[in-house]
DNA sequence: CTTGGAATGTCAACATCCCTGACATAAAGT
DNA sequence: ACTTTATGTCAGGGATGTTGACATTCCAAG
């Protein structure tokens, strides 16, 4: 069904991969794709009663230890309110802790405490597995034009705000 | 604690691809771009006052008018009493028509009435201009390799039911 | 033919998560 | 002193998911 460039491909056929059909199935695939890319935290999340919004700040509290609420909830695009039922739980189970700005009071800066370094290791370990699996069957040319493809379906404002933060160690 | 691949560059080299980072960096991707593929949906959904599970619904039924709740219930994972609230409101809202099976009379085969086709026209087509610029901008082969590494990322067990029904018109 | 189990679909009650709106507190800036 | 910023909290509502109970329909064993 897909390519059909077997002799000197017209200039339609060169755009075939943008066919409503193609896009149809990039679709399918992204809502497919991201149900499995989940699948492993959310089983990991639910023994804890905890769910993808606690998954979200593990992992971004680790990723830039110290950041602030707003920053975060600046990364995340949800509301306060919202990300501060996820962080009370986080710091009273003892997995996160809050720690009053040290030039600005106002501020708090977030940080994993060991257990919590533990969890986010289980998390990250068990989607980095499926991405190695997925990474490793599909080659690394593959693995380029995924990330390619990825990078220009982000927001627009969102991606100038993030891009050079994914290299970011 | 990332790549310690320090000796011996030739094999190691090619694999780098599968480093923690790298790994990392694409679980962040897959976060980011899926905000920004449902983005447009969302706000077309807020409107009447429906979620993404109308969106999914609705999808599906287009594409394959006909099948059954139990067929939906497979390829969505939820719950069949979370699905019928869905279908109700759409049913109630005449953009499902949920049609009594002729062979086994216990089977409901659902279909798009017009205002449902038209609603699912212009859902898939805000998504569609999104994935098109992605496409589009990353290029043919980006796209392919897109698609191979999104393929991999599909639970096998669902792998293996979706596969050949994306292709399907 | 009847009966009992299995498949399918529906309804009700409840939990979770995210949202908006309003308000409180503390600290920084002016 | 007054305003702005950062954060926390409470109240209420909507969307989505769950479990439990129940109705309908089909099918097959007795």
């Amino acid at each position: 069904m897909a390519a059909g460039f077997t002799t000197n491909p017209t200039r339609s056929e060169q755009l075939l991969f943008l066919t409503d059909d193609q896009l149809r199935q990039g679709i399918e695939l992204m809502y497919f794709a991201y149900r499995g890319f989940t699948a492993d935290p959310d089983r990991i999340l639910e023994e804890r009663e905890y769910g993808r919004a606690h998954h979200r700040a593990i992992h971004f509290i680790n990723r830039r230890p110290g950041l602030t609420v707003n920053e975060l909830i600046d990364l995340l695009g949800v509301t306060k309110q919202s990300l501060n039922r996820v962080l009370r739980q986080l710091v009273e189970d003892g997995l996160v802790d809050s720690r009053v700005g040290v030039e600005d009071r106002r501020h708090r800066n977030l940080y994993l405490t060991e257990p919590g370094q533990a969890l986010e290791q289980e998390l990250s370990a068990a989607q980095r597995r499926r991405m190695r699996a997925a990474f490793s069957n599909a080659g690394p040319e593959a693995v380029a034009g995924f990330r390619k493809v990825l990078e220009q379906m982000i927001d627009p404002e969102l991606r100038a705000r993030v891009v050079g933060w994914l290299d970011r160690p």
